[in-house]
DNA sequence: GTAATATTGAGAAACTTTCTCAATAAGGAA
DNA sequence: TTCCTTATTGAGAAAGTTTCTCAATATTAC
């Protein structure tokens, strides 16, 4: 199901402000924050109000159509979803950020955590941290 | 070594500002935010200016004698860390959260996700949600 | 096309974090 | 203990982020 397709279901409109964030997101490798995405939609020419773009990142991000992924200095940025359960790896130096399928690797970990602490665990957050490839292979010239 | 000795080895000097959030955060079995923690300080008869709180927080995590935990909101926290690689289960009712051992639990989920994608990891973010046993029980109750 | 109304824009307001600099207090030396 | 050096704090301004309000606009159904 396409993200129109979601919305609508849903009853919500296929606004202007909502199309241009998703088609951005959709376009860029790294995570953009709230206010970066204001940024590059203003230099598209027509800015879009900052508070539409909270609203539409609210909303969007509520219907799983955006992820939400946290920059190692804590800020929060949003990618586009793909589909299907799955984390981050984010690169240190330039913010590009991949996917990689969760499946239920973390399972067994839930099940001791459980174990040990009582809880009844429902959700996970996980993110990786390091150098992308280009990242990595520019690190070993300099060295 | 306690956090007295590794702020003193580290060149830091013992104050005010810096033991009562080290006290505070040693009771307290939740997180808490910065606001939170420049308002239990207020509390206490005593306030603390909220400029104090960031810096002492940003040295103290910096030397490791304090974890920075998400909320499931995403709202930033901290904990006194007792020592060691660990992370977090947090109740998503009453905040109240407990460690379990990171050991090396990740490292073959690290493997996969090395090789699936050409990323060099050093570093990672894990945290459980869901109910503590109080919390459970009492659900269980109203059910 | 028209009507009903969900959504947006603009700016105010609330909230969070950082910064500046004079005053204070911690730790070492005498 | 007292004095000296200077790391640290307090207070408030400033910057940055997120939320709110409401009239104007744009989307969808008919
Ligand atoms: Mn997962
Ligand atoms: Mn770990
Ligand atoms: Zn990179
Ligand atoms: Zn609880």
């Amino acid at each position: 199901m396409t993200w129109h397709e979601e919305l609508t279901k849903q009853g919500y409109r296929i606004s202007g402000p909502r199309r241009r964030i998703m088609e951005l997101l959709s376009d860029t490798r790294t995570p953009l924050t709230p206010a970066l995405i204001h940024k590059h939609l203003a230099l598209e020419g027509k800015p879009l109000s900052l508070a539409s773009v909270y609203r539409a990142l609210d909303l969007l991000a509520e219907l799983n159509l955006l992820c939400q992924v946290y920059f190692s200095d804590g800020t929060l940025g949003y990618m586009a979803h793909t589909g299907g359960h799955h984390h981050h790896v984010l690169c240190r130096r330039c913010n590009r950020s991949m996917e990689f399928g969760g499946h239920e690797d973390l399972d067994e970990l839930t099940e001791r955590v459980q174990a040990e602490t009582g809880y009844v665990i429902n959700e996970h957050l996980l993110q990786f941290y390091g150098l992308c490839p280009s990242c990595a292979a520019l690190r070993q010239e300099l060295a």
